[in-house]
DNA sequence: TAATATTGTTGCTTATCGGTTACACCTATG
DNA sequence: CATAGGTGTAACCGATAAGCAACAATATTA
């Protein structure tokens, strides 16, 4: 396990917030003996429910940490969404806000069908 | 089980192309028990892997049925842009080119400020 | 120095994921 | 009718995800 891996990228996250495993472990809501077989590598696929409760702690990006897991493929759909992502940090709070329940409508159409 | 799940989602893409359950399992490479299982909501936590798979062969986006599946961030941690990321992710091209159109909008209103 | 706490790691155990096989049911073709 | 194929589901089982308790090693404090 000597490769660049979901482990490696959460360690670093959780040693720059000067974090112990079993600290990170108790506000994930997750044993620390899952964190650390996470960080290590042995634990080859983590639930998508426990990495979003740690990227959640960790203040850092889910969706990244789901593609680093090797769970999202990076298309063009995806890419096309990255851009949007640069406009949004333009704008300010409540803007992005509008933007959100923009979003919930749209879903809330979608998902009824 | 009688509520709207993951299953029924997958169910109705299923149907909805004219495919059994076996058909489907043998071009997703997945077993047919395991699909079967997904559907009928049986399976609680179907890998991303999975998924991943069986939206590939349905020609759906795989993140839409990740989120149904609850495995992406819901509406109570959207504070970040981070999670409107992730919300953009379960819409469509089309749908997404309305969310461009809007937040152009938004700027451009900024601007005249 | 001795006692205590904290670090990350290692069995052990339970639950669940996911595949193979077998089943019961239905439909079509001889 | 009978045989063949296709449908979804159930029984069984190995692999693994994930928690609990115990561990050795280090850091801290009296």
């Amino acid at each position: 396990m000597s490769q660049y891996h979901l482990g490696n990228y959460i360690a670093k996250q959780r040693t720059h917030k000067n974090l112990s495993i079993r600290k990170l472990a108790q506000l994930a809501n997750v044993s620390h003996t899952e964190i650390a077989r996470i960080e290590s590598g042995e634990r080859k696929h983590p639930s998508p429910l426990v990495l979003k409760n740690i990227a959640h702690v960790l203040g850092c990006n889910f969706l990244e940490m789901m593609r680093i897991a090797g769970y999202l493929e990076d298309d063009h759909h995806t890419e096309s969404i990255s851009s949007i992502f640069a406009d949004l940090s333009t704008l300010t709070k409540e803007e992005i806000e509008e933007v959100k329940k923009f979003i919930k409508r749209l879903r809330h159409k979608h998902d009824q069908n």
